[in-house]
DNA sequence: TTGATCTGGAGACGTTTCCTCCGGTTGCTC
DNA sequence: GAGCAACCGGAGGAAACGTCTCCAGATCAA
């Protein structure tokens, strides 16, 4: 914890292999860009992301076309290890809410409930290859939350929509003056504490307020099904 | 809810009242204000919030001499509401955990939570003025926590931190096209879990991971206590 | 060893935001 | 209801900020 392990990410589809140096430094950009990103928004001057990344800013320029390129590779990346770890928390744990605690928690290393808000209002995430990663994460989330409510561990008015927001509000970095593992830290913390409300054993509230949004709820408000194209990505706006 | 009310604020300190007109466009602006550092970041153009408030640039500048000064006022306005929300939640209300509950769920509706950690990177809140509407508050919650903690019904694992932080998470404005009512009612619903998480009978999480930080450790943590500064309140940065 | 690939950063250019200035309007007092 | 101080709006000059290209030189790979 409190240093992110650099993932290997493949370059994207069909073209000739970066060379060795070339692919070292394009995995370091996205790193420091999902970090800087979290930290400092969307608008961040993109030598920042460079600077953090330990390269100059035309290595950044060669490798990402432009701030959009780079924000939806990251949103990409972090879309399909969240995938990942949603399909194997539902392969590997017999008990399907023990599954979805562990999803929280995983899910929550990964940034992506901090990192996709701050992109969100600045690219379009509804082409084909951002919502394959979409669905097919999401329909392994939402595997597991039947299964839980089947098994009867999980609150019953409890929606898919309540899970995802719960990690994104858990996911954003705190203000102050945390260092990033207590940040961290403090994420899973609170976690736990949301997790107790979301068990059917008769504790926890009565009656739960607010929407239950479910997954489908979610996808009609996306901006996709509303003919809203995004933002241009103008820096801050 | 939805349209929040402004409140009428009283002009600073020792200066000859503001004429109706004036006033009222002061008021407006800081409701503005607060809304737009909330929805946009601390870096919006300042034109966007005199257009919000229904007034000009220039009134803007008139009442607020520099962007410093208008989210000193945001700030301090929060700080004081919220204040006077934990006095009155512990004077009205019998159980100490229930003093709790109403505490949060009305400090979600002053949005404190969401328009501090904007701004707190900007602007230093560490002079008398700050101090005292700070301490004032905090110390009125300390009192409900205490009160909570002896009569056993908060966990005792629970501090002063993860109250506010957990009102923090949750009236950040989340991602996506929610309307502004949605956006509060999540916000409620999901406190609603979390505190379930806070009762001390027995449910809930068996033991608590991340660390539990006191009022004190708080306090330890501010800048002002570590000899730095804040960063001048240039726009972004 | 050699050439193809990759790198860094200076700086021209375009964009955005700040903030003042002043002619005109409105509230307040007598 | 007259007169004056207080207040208003918004255009626009000046300055700060980011973007993105260009090319001399370093590095990798075979």
């Amino acid at each position: 914890m409190g240093v992110t392990v650099i993932g290997v990410t493949q370059v994207e589809s069909a073209t000739r292999p970066l060379r060795a140096d070339a692919q070292l430094n394009r995995d370091r950009i996205l790193a420091a860009a999902r970090d800087v990103f979290v930290e400092r928004g969307a608008g961040v001057p993109l030598d920042e992301i460079a600077r953090r990344a330990g390269t100059g800013i035309a290595t950044l320029y060669r490798r990402f076309p432009d701030r959009e390129a780079l924000m939806r590779a990251v949103v990409l990346d972090a879309l399909r290890r969240t995938g990942d770890e949603a399909r194997r928390a539902a392969e590997e744990e017999d008990d399907p809410f023990e599954a979805l605690v562990r999803y929280m928690h995983r899910t929550l290393e990964i940034r992506i409930g901090a990192v996709i808000p701050v992109l969100l209002e600045e690219i379009s995430i509804e082409d084909d290859e951002m919502l394959q990663a979409r669905t097919s994460g999401s329909d392994a989330l939402q595997g597991i939350i039947d299964r839980a409510h089947k098994a009867r561990t999980l609150r019953r008015d409890i929606t898919f929509a309540d899970i995802g927001l719960l990690i994104v509000r858990m996911s954003r970095p705190l203000p102050g003056t945390f260092t990033r593992d207590v940040n961290d830290a403090l994420g899973h913390r609170h976690l736990d504490l949301a997790i107790a409300g979301l068990r059917a054993d008769g504790t926890g509230p009565e009656k739960l307020g607010g929407p239950a949004l479910t997954l489908r709820d979610l996808q009609k408000m996306s901006p996709s099904s509303r003919g809203k194209t995004p933002r241009k990505a103008s820096r801050k706006k």
